[in-house]
DNA sequence: TATTGTTATACTCTATAACTATA
DNA sequence: TATAGTTATAGAGTATAACAATA
């Protein structure tokens, strides 16, 4: 226990073993998640901004690139195919032109229900844990996130 | 408890939580992985493959592909640019010469080691966690790992 | 013929910079 | 002049398909 033992996998800490499961456990799932979206013939970016748009009614496009966490250049093409699909609308905001309100159509709404009825199911590798697991996995990874 | 409470967040199973919180520590952690990587002048992936390559010594093209997760294609590219930095080699295997068996040089060793070191300091979402917290993800982490 | 790795190509995700239309 | 969104462009990651060398 107190040996100085430099470089053997033992000497690594709890959270760099942690942020290296997380790593694997994530690389094992994406190829689900990717399928999942595919099979509404979206990508996991379009899904997820689908899933945002559900939530908090109307939201900017600066808005929506602040939770997708990426620039609002990409939001861009990702509204282009939602709207082009009937998914979502954009809407120039009255009190200030240059924003644009999303909404989504009745289209999206349906289609947002039977993704998340879709998502209810997990990747093997949570799927897998007992209920116990699971849920004591949502009180650690809630707690991650508070700490943000 | 029994409720039919159908389509409530309280009704989403503890599955389908954990994956959903999975998703948005790892969103929040990426940008995180990025910069470390792109402190040494390396991609995530080129990262990932280093790391891969200074385990199990002599690895083959298309074994580096199966621990990346990816195409054999891809691995071309990301062993190209290892290689043009001279940190990775690929040498003709002799009993069957369509194989590469590729190893590290002392370079790339170097560098690796310095990796690993920066690694051991996990993304804030992680980092912020207690110990006993990081260690209870790890057996968690763990467990979901051996599921697969 | 089958397999390993490469090349060519294409699509998604990502960012930066230049542009537009508003403010 | 500053900001919201768009366009143009580029690089990384991904996959498929066609190909070379070898088995």
């Amino acid at each position: 226990m107190t040996e100085p033992n430099t470089r053997a996998p033992e000497a690594t800490s709890a959270g760099a073993r942690a942020w290296h499961l997380m790593y694997e456990v994530w690389k094992a799932s994406k190829p689900y998640l990717e399928t999942v979206a595919a099979g509404f013939d979206l990508t996991p970016q379009q899904v997820y901004a689908l899933r945002q748009l559900a939530n908090e009614r109307p939201l900017a496009m600066s808005e929506l690139a602040t939770t997708l966490g990426c620039d609002a250049s990409n939001v861009t093409a990702i509204v282009d195919k939602l709207e082009a699909r009937g998914l979502v609308k954009r809407h120039s905001a009255d009190r200030d032109r240059r924003v644009k309100a999303l909404v989504m159509t009745e289209a999206g709404v349906d289609l947002q229900t039977r993704i998340e009825e879709r998502m209810e199911q997990p990747p093997p590798a949570i799927a897998n844990l007992s209920v116990e697991d699971q849920q004591a996995l949502c009180v650690l990874l809630e707690r991650a996130l508070d700490a943000l």
